[in-house]
DNA sequence: TAGGCCATCTGGTCCT
DNA sequence: AGGACCAGATGGCCTA
């Protein structure tokens, strides 16, 4: 369906980096521990040394293989991070959510939604009228932060149950204030999120 | 200048 | 055996 979800694909592709691509990487000399490839190498240098630098050669272009693939994996992460900061809402500035950000942002969005759409069904079943589900009062309805912020966390197994590790995040609620986003997110277009509440 | 974020390299582990 | 995945290390860039 959607190449987005394409998790196992190791072809490549949809992102077909190169090494040009990565020349700012690569231009970097890749010697973490200079003392341990010292002591490495003095242990090669014991071995037989013909068939050794044969074997090194091997190594290294099977690292160097490595490497690329690991590139790749890691640009087919980026490329999934884009597309799930595409459907989140932008900021007003426009300024590019962190990796973390995105990752905390979208958990607090999608239990956002879940939250919507579980109060509108609540408010439906009371009432036996349609569920408003454009209706920013029903997204007042927010849990209620405890003094910590996170309270309301784990409450549970049910759908109710918020982002489990608010506490940990950064941009995630801390103060009941914070929850004013929520009474900000029209159902359609959510392009009014104030920054910090990710 | 310190700290945050990021890309890349690397070696280890697990899986096919 | 080779590839995917992961985590640690490293260095560059940017911003407060």
């Amino acid at each position: 369906m959607d190449s987005v979800f394409s998790d196992t694909d190791t072809s490549c592709d949809l992102f077909p980096h190169t090494d040009d691509e990565d020349s700012r990487g690569s231009v970097r000399d890749a010697s973490p521990q200079p003392e341990q490839q010292q002591l490495q190498q003095k242990k090669r240098r014991r071995g037989r040394g013909r068939s050794d630098s044969t074997a090194q050669v091997v190594k290294k272009n099977r690292r160097l293989k490595a490497n690329d693939r690991e590139r790749n994996r890691m640009h087919n992460l980026n490329d999934a991070l884009d597309a799930l900061r595409g459907v989140l809402p932008a900021f007003p500035d426009e300024t590019k959510l962190t990796k973390i950000e995105t990752l905390r942002f979208a958990h607090n969005y999608i239990w956002a939604l879940s939250e919507t759409i579980r109060i509108a069904d609540l408010q439906a079943g009371k009432t036996g009228d349609p569920p408003l589900l454009l209706s920013p009062s029903l997204l007042v309805e927010a849990p209620s932060p405890g003094s910590d912020g996170c309270s309301w966390s784990s409450s549970g197994s049910s759908s109710s149950s918020s982002p489990a590790y608010c506490a940990s995040s950064p941009g995630s609620p801390s103060a009941p204030e914070d929850y004013s986003f929520l009474q900000q997110v029209p159902v359609f277009g959510f392009r009014s999120f104030a920054p910090g509440i990710y």
